[in-house]
DNA sequence: GTTTCATGTTAGTGTGTACTAACTGACATA
DNA sequence: TATGTCAGTTAGTACACACTAACATGAAAC
């Protein structure tokens, strides 16, 4: 029982990086069971059909929580220095589940299940970073601006960088991305903030 | 002949809804003919196979010469007007191409010719929009910041935005966009403009 | 009126793919 | 030793789909 929660981690795992790679429909069982190193009749085994096995490996992605967890963390610090933490790890978040972005990416518009939860998800991060937002504009006492807009454009201007660097873009080492979000968030602070 | 040419151009429009709507893979030739109202067999007359059919449909892609004519038409103008101009206008070319658009956002990682077509779109508007941003900062007396990371802020947030309002978000009017992008816009302009 | 051209109809072929059935073997536990 | 669990092997089913062959039709061009 111990080897059967192991096979199917392996499972969960192949098919992430199948599906990744080939998307939905191109992704075959076979190749997830080879690739998993496993006959392909134990992946029916362990799932009913693809789309449960496809469903499952979706189940683990989710943003707010670590967001929520890193709000009352910034409490204190630099408008500046808050805004580049949070993009950093937003940045970090990103790349650690690169194959499952990847799948969102691109599965977003046949999925119903995956629409409605990315659609939640943007709508509850946007709607966190607004009262973020908020809440700064008053303590720190920012620029006049409204705070929905303010989070579309931050958020927007990460994931659409992340998704050409990470995707388009030419391999790139750890401290030049770290130099791009910082010019990023540079332009952004300055946008919003009050003096500098 | 006048009718051969009109046969494939419905076959054309067919295969660009049923793509965008279901991804080359899981787009049928069956469905298309069906949409276009032709037999299966007359789309095999018209392209020799499936992924002639494709490439023929990517062809139309391009938004580098709207942008080049439109930069000297921006000359003389003051830097938030032109910024909101081309914002507007990319936001309208991106919404003309609805379903190309969403094509290549899903089947980019998928064809090599996809992925070489937009790495090149997205380099060549980076640069000519860094150019541009290089002529404004010395032309209209702008703060400090490469060109280069301003031209990705830039874009990104509208693209990234364009998606997110378009694909996912509820309906929106004409006059609702408009007011987004402005916002977008503003931001960007504080970010990177001298005063005001 | 005959030929040509674009398309339709019907009936396929070959292949890939999700999923199943039936049986076998290895190993752990009671 | 007996039993249950987990996985492998082999062989298969059913269906969807890209693509083809052969012949028919109707309209326009000559």
């Amino acid at each position: 029982m111990k080897q059967a929660a192991d096979t199917k981690a392996r499972i969960l795992e192949a098919g992430l990086q199948v599906f990744s790679a080939r998307g939905y429909r191109g992704g075959t069982t076979k190749e997830i069971a080879a690739r998993a190193g496993v006959a392909e009749v134990t992946l029916f085994r362990h799932f009913s059909t693809k789309e449960k096995l496809f469903q499952e490996i979706l189940g683990s992605f989710s943003f707010l929580p670590m967001l929520r967890q890193m709000l009352p963390e910034l409490e204190g610090k630099d408008y500046r220095d808050s805004l580049l933490i949070m993009a950093l790890r937003f940045f970090e978040f990103l790349s650690e589940r690169k194959n499952l972005v990847r799948i969102i990416h691109t599965e977003i518009y046949r999925s119903d299940r995956i629409n409605r939860t990315f659609s939640n998800f943007i709508n509850e991060a946007f709607g966190t970073l607004a009262a973020y937002f908020r809440a700064m504009r008053r303590q720190a006492g920012l620029r006049e601006f409204r705070p929905e807009a303010a989070a579309r454009v931050f958020m927007g201007m990460l994931i659409s960088n992340f998704i050409i660097e990470e995707f388009l873009g030419g391999r790139k080492t750890r401290r030049e991305r770290t130099q791009i979000v910082e010019e990023l968030v540079d332009i952004f602070v300055k946008g919003t903030g009050n003096r500098r």
